[in-house]
RNA sequence: GUCCCCAUCGUCUAGCCCGGUUAGGACACCACCCUUUCACGGUGGGCACCGGGGUUCGAAUCCCCGUGGGGACGCCA
């Protein structure tokens, strides 16, 4: 059998939708999967403006994602041009097959495409006009999701503008055609489309590719498929938040698809190996940012160190946490390893780090009152002042050992002193490990924030 | 309105093709445990086969009809 040749074919809209980015997805998983070739193809038919501009945030977004196209724009390839605005003579070209085999006329000053079969005039109710009804008999569309899909063509549609451009369905079906497509992988949507393409295929006298709709992408609030406008429907949101594109990989893969079974965290070679287009599923999904959170955090939590630091610093820049990136290198990997274990996703490592690189942090009031109405706090700040004056500062443990023979000395807990000497130093009850962030914050700086707060008491 | 697709916990889904399960997992939720705060983690819990008819000894699974959801009906892509 000949290679499987697929393609995405998005059009420059200045923004990457995540629908799209699972529609590119399959097709690259299934390119891979099977060693055939992802072919990036540029619908740009519209002569938009910032075309540049808008087809590199689809480079951008593919880039970030991991999926690397084999043929296409900046990489070429056998089949170009890849961009359907430099392709003009190709449609010309076919148009004029269609021309010659007596299968497209002009009308309006539009080409249109000519169906066969007995005409007759009807009245269509719901778009209020007279239209020319063909006895069509229906298009059949092999689908690899859905099965054998009946759909009756019965209209002539338009295929050139009067403007002279031509339309969707003729140059998705021609450029699909002349670059050997062999596999149609798109949403759903596309589905009702479908005869009209076929019949295309037909009058050129070519088999249809296989084709596979997938499943759409519900919002996850409200009725309908997710669209620009809703909340998480861009990449470029993940890229700002900081999430890991490989978790959002992962997510998307499993949108609409699964391996069988209870597997879902997976590397990518992993479902490379597995996807398989009659496994995806035929009912839509519906988005959870949730679901894909928890997945971020899981993967975040598995960085390499030095990973995650390089990811810590570029989320740093994007907040424009100046005071952090100014900061020693080594101190400012310090802290990021610190909370790495502890933060659920990188968007928040501004604020959870913040009063590691000023002095002049927020105490928190709710805190605050809570943590000194307990107790005696007062004296054990104090106790603990005295303690860390002379703590062995050189590891979380030994300063740990001094707390803790603090505690047992006065015969309390070390909860006792943990409460009080991180509101203290950190002006908040949540943070690292106590003594972790001690240490990295140094004895002076420790024992400064205590006398300071001390001194508001 | 016409046509097309779909239907298991709140959500993503396994199971369906090849009828027999205490209908499984994950996220979310609740409780408890762990614990040095907050997280992570662990244990447990509540939560689903859309409805009605068939077929069958037996239906989440096969068939039909409803209903519900989604999509397409452009000289947009």
């Amino acid at each position: 059998m000949s290679q499987v040749r697929v393609r995405f074919a998005p059009s420059p809209t200045g923004f990457f939708h995540i629908g799209s980015a699972r529609t590119a997805l399959f097709n690259w998983l299934y390119a891979r999967h099977t060693g055939g070739v992802f072919v990036l193809r540029i619908e740009d038919t519209d002569q938009a403006r910032n075309s540049e501009e808008f087809l590199n945030v689809i480079y951008d977004s593919l880039n970030w994602l991991g999926m690397t196209w084999d043929e296409g724009p900046k990489v070429g390839g056998a089949y170009g041009p890849y961009r359907q605005s430099e392709r003009a003579p190709i449609y010309k070209e076919y148009l004029q097959k269609l021309l010659d085999a007596g299968r497209a006329y002009e009308k309006d000053g539009a080409i249109w495409f000519k169906l066969l079969g007995e005409r007759s005039e009807v009245f269509d109710d719901h778009r209020k006009k007279t239209v020319t009804k063909v006895a069509n008999t229906p298009a059949v569309i092999d689908d690899q999701i859905r099965g054998r899909v009946e759909r009756l063509e019965d209209e002539d549609f338009v295929i050139f503008r009067s403007d002279g451009n031509p339309v969707f369905h003729f140059v998705n079906v021609v450029d699909d055609i002349a670059m050997k497509i062999t596999h149609v992988i798109r949403g759903e949507d596309h589905l009702s489309n479908t005869s009209k393409h076929v019949e295309l295929f037909k009058a050129f006298g070519v088999q249809p590719p296989v084709f596979a709709h997938i499943p759409l992408i519900l919002k996850q609030n409200g009725p309908g498929k997710m669209s620009k406008r809703d909340q998480g429907a861009l990449i470029e949101e993940y890229q700002k938040k900081g999430y890991l594109p490989e978790a959002l990989v992962n997510f998307l893969a499993l949108l609409g698809w699964n391996p069988g079974g209870d597997r879902e965290k997976m590397p990518i070679e992993e479902i490379i190996r597995l996807f398989d287009l009659p496994a995806v599923n035929q009912s839509n999904a519906r988005f959870d940012d949730k679901k894909l959170a928890h997945m971020n955090m899981v993967y975040l939590l598995e960085q390499p160190a030095d990973r995650f630091v390089a990811l810590a610093r570029a989320q740093l820049e994007r907040a424009q946490a100046t005071a952090a990136l100014a900061a020693d290198p080594a101190y400012l990997r310090e802290v990021v390893l610190l909370s790495q274990p502890k933060i659920k996703s990188l968007e928040e490592l501004a604020a959870y780090t913040a009063y590691f690189f000023t002095e002049d942090f927020v105490v928190d009031v709710k805190v605050r009152d809570k943590v000194m109405a307990k107790g005696d706090p007062k004296a054990r700040l104090s106790e603990l002042a005295e303690t860390l004056a002379t703590a062995d500062f050189s590891s979380d443990t030994t300063i740990e050992d001094a707390i803790k023979a603090l505690a047992t000395r006065t015969a309390l807990g070390f909860g006792d002193y943990q409460s009080v000497g991180r509101l203290a130093v950190s002006g908040t009850n949540v943070g690292p490990s106590l003594t972790g962030m001690f240490r990295v914050l140094g004895r002076e700086r420790v024992l400064a924030r205590i006398a300071k707060f001390q001194a508001t008491l």
